[in-house]
DNA sequence: CGAAGGTTTGACCAACCTCAATGCTGGTGG
DNA sequence: CCACCAGCATTGAGGTTGGTCAAACCTTCG
């Protein structure tokens, strides 16, 4: 459904193209930025997922995206943040000076090109997220959801990295609904879920029927 | 609540800094682009309203954004149309060739780093998007669209653009939940309906308080 | 004046949410 | 090694929000 968002395949060199760069590790769940920090670096996720989003003040969440090994996050149009990125499990990045990526963009043109396509690759997966949440039921949600997540290592079985509020939070329900979903599934043969982290899609056809 | 797409206030020069460029008018309801067209032409509104968006097999519609006077629009990071663009009332735009400024942008890096923010600018407006559809409230939805389209003229009286049914396909809710969101409004003393395409701001506050 | 298209209103219904209880799993310490 | 605990996940019962279907109500336009 929603193609990763990478400047090259995960397996291949460094997807920001600079040089002077730091390593971080992050334990699970760890803050990476909030909300109303400065904006000064861009990250390159190397190993794990990360989580970006977003809390309303009565304390109800909203995952924009989640970011997988290889992708890049982090880009901001003004010097603040306006979301919050969470470790999703262990996590390792690299982190990039803002500053030196747009000073690089501004001498080089293939990196600013790079640049630009990433951001309207991004653009594009907000905009089926939109989609998703304006029009579609419960059921279609989670079926989108499983599918990015096969997509992503293109095998039919394969770990869920994230827990159950963390599905309902990118998907706009709650927590029992994406429960609720997934035992439907399980019961129309539809997916085995040997374990709480752990999916095999048996049914893809008609996964990818309830996606339209 | 979101800020608007542009490059320059609306009454600067043209946005899209390439001079070979079209005018063109469209007619209300008028397709300017379709989903699956070659992505050929970016655009600048000049005047009027559009609305780009996806329908699904079944008819279900969901409007990515609405466009106003000195917006740009119409980028895509592949070849062909994702969504379909259509005029909401009579519009006029100035249509660019996507090489034209791709090729101008890899000359100019002011050119590149302004369609940079361009783009940035728009995931963040769909951000702000998914947020409403996925953590907010039909009466919270009503409300930030009323004051997303009150800050693009800056005045709390304004028409409104566009039918029932797009303010509803906008905000992932049916015609007749936004006409009874209205009339609840109304009835709360928040807004003023002298015509249905007329929508006056009593209570900018009370609104505001809705979105958080 | 009549027709057409958009809007509003009403009655009813379904999907999803809420709240609460129960179940599972993995880690820790006796 | 096992018992216990804490934290997630699942399940159930019942409530609410927003959807559906249908009718009435404007406006605008011929």
């Amino acid at each position: 459904m929603l193609s990763p968002l990478r400047f090259e395949p995960a397996y291949a060199q460094p997807a920001l193209p600079v040089a002077a760069a730091s390593v971080i590790r992050y334990a699970a769940g760890e803050e990476i930025f909030a909300e109303g920090d400065r904006a000064d670096h861009v990250y390159e996720l190397v190993e794990g997922t990360v989580r970006t989003g977003r809390l309303l003040r009565d304390g109800r969440r909203q995952i924009d995206a989640f970011h997988f090994a290889g992708e890049a996050f982090g880009f901001e149009a003004g010097d603040l943040r306006r979301t919050t990125a969470e470790a999703v499990g262990e996590v390792t990045v690299r982190i990039v000076r803002r500053r030196a990526l747009s000073d690089l963009a501004a001498r080089d043109g293939e990196v600013a090109r790079k640049l630009y396509h990433l951001t309207i690759s991004g653009l594009q997966r907000s905009q089926d997220h939109v989609l998703m949440l304006g029009r579609r039921s419960a059921c279609e949600r989670v079926a989108g959801l499983l599918l990015l997540l096969a997509d992503r290592t293109g095998e039919a079985a394969f770990d869920l990295p994230m827990s159950r509020q963390d599905m309902a939070d990118y998907l706009g329900l709650t927590i029992e609904t994406v429960s609720r979903t997934l035992t439907g599934f399980l019961q129309e043969g539809l997916i085995a879920l040997p374990t709480v982290r752990h999916v095999e899609l048996l049914d893809r056809e008609a996964l990818e029927a309830l996606c339209e």
